[in-house]
DNA sequence: ACGAGCGCCTGTCGGC
DNA sequence: TGCCGACAGGCGCTCG
C-alpha cells in the first residue's frame, strides 16, 4: 500500500494502543523469522537476524514511504513498494500467503511485512541517513515553503507528472496522489516544470496537501484486490476513472501514459497553454 | 538533465 | 473453459 497516507495511516495503526489491537512501541523482538531472504536489503539476512532480536522497538516515524522504526540500538527502515503491508497477529497463528518477514515481539504480538510481488524492502542500519539521504522534502511539512516549492520547479525543467512522482524531487507521492493532486490544481500532467507561474506553483502546493490530507482521512485507498480498510477510492476524482464525466466541468476524463505511468485527468479541466 | 525502455514479481481482469 | 496480453499504489538501471 503505498503511498504517504497509506503509509502515514499503517505507522498509525500500528502504534495504536486498543484492545484488540495493541501498541507495538515498548515492545522487545523476540523472534525474527525472514520467509523470504530478497526482502532484506541489509545486512545480509543471517546478520540482520541475530542484530535484531532483543532490541526493543522505542517508537515508529516516517520519512516519504518509509517506516522508520527506532530501535534501542539500530533503525529498521520498511519500504512497501507496490503491495506489500504490515499486519498485526497473535503469535499463535500459521505464517500467510505472502508473508516475507515476521517480528514476534513480546507479550505475543507479531508484526508481519506481507508482500505479494516481493517489491518490498527492509533495511537495518545505525543510521537513517543511510537510506532515506536522498529524498525530497516532506510535502506536509509546514516549514515547505510555496516559495521554496516554486523555487524547485524553476530549476528543473521536467514533466510534472514523473517529477512530481520522483522522491528526490519531492517525498511520498505517488501514481494515485500525483494524478489527483494534478486535477486540484487544474495542471495537465504533461506541464513543463520551469513553465508553472508563482500563482500555479502555489496551487500545485496546496492541492498536493489536500490531496495527501483527504487520503490519511480515510485512511488511504483500497484499490486492488488486496482491501486494505481504506476508503479513499470513493473519493477520486479522476483516478481511474477514465470514460467518466470530471465532476467539476461534465468532460470525460482521459487516460494517458506518462513516464509509463497511467494518468488520468479532465481535458476541460487541465488544459496545457497554447504553443 | 532529460525521457524511454526494461527488469523485478505475483495476481487479476477482459477479450477471444 | 483456457490462453494471452495488459495492467497494478514503486523504483533502480541503462541508454541515447
Amino acid at each position: 500500500m503505498p503511498e504517504l497516507p497509506e503509509v502515514e495511516t499503517i505507522r498509525l495503526r500500528l502504534l495504536h494502543d486498543s484492545a484488540e489491537s495493541p501498541s507495538v512501541a515498548g515492545r522487545a523482538i523476540q523472534g525474527v523469522q525472514v520467509l523470504w531472504e530478497g526482502v532484506v536489503d541489509r545486512p545480509d539476512p543471517e546478520t540482520f537476524q541475530q542484530k535484531l532480536v532483543g532490541q526493543e522497538i522505542v517508537h515508529i516515524g516516517r520519512r516519504g514511504k518509509f517506516f522508520i522504526f527506532e530501535l534501542s540500538e539500530d533503525w529498521l527502515l520498511i519500504h512497501l513498494r507496490m503491495s506489500g503491508d504490515l499486519l498485526l497477529r497473535t503469535a499463535v497463528d500459521e505464517p500467510a500467503k505472502h508473508d516475507r518477514l515476521i517480528l514476534d515481539l513480546e507479550g505475543g504480538l507479531r508484526m508481519a511485512f506481507n508482500d505479494t510481488r516481493k517489491f518490498g524492502r527492509v533495511y537495518l542500519v545505525s543510521d537513517p541517513q543511510e537510506v532515506v539521504a536522498d529524498l525530497g522534502p516532506e510535502p506536509l511539512d509546514e516549514g515547505f515553503s510555496p516559495h521554496e516549492f516554486y523555487a524547485m520547479l524553476q530549476s528543473r525543467s521536467r514533466l510534472l507528472k514523473p517529477l512530481l512522482l520522483d522522491q528526490r524531487f519531492i517525498a511520498g507521492l505517488g501514481n494515485i496522489y500525483v494524478n489527483e493532486a494534478l486535477y486540484r490544481a487544474k495542471l495537465h500532467p504533461m506541464r513543463i516544470s520551469d513553465s508553472l507561474s508563482k500563482d500555479e506553483s502555489t496551487r500545485l502546493l496546496a492541492a498536493i496537501r489536500e490531496a495527501l490530507l483527504q487520503g490519511i482521512q480515510h485512511k488511504g485507498a483500497s484499490i486492488d484486490w488486496v482491501y486494505r480498510g481504506g476508503g479513499f477510492q470513493d473519493y477520486f476524482h479522476v483516478h481511474d476513472r477514465a470514460g467518466e464525466p470530471c465532476p467539476t466541468c461534465g468532460e470525460t476524463i482521459w487516460r494517458i501514459l506518462v513516464g509509463q505511468r497511467s494518468t488520468f485527468y479532465c481535458p476541460g479541466c487541465q488544459r496545457l497553454p497554447e504553443e
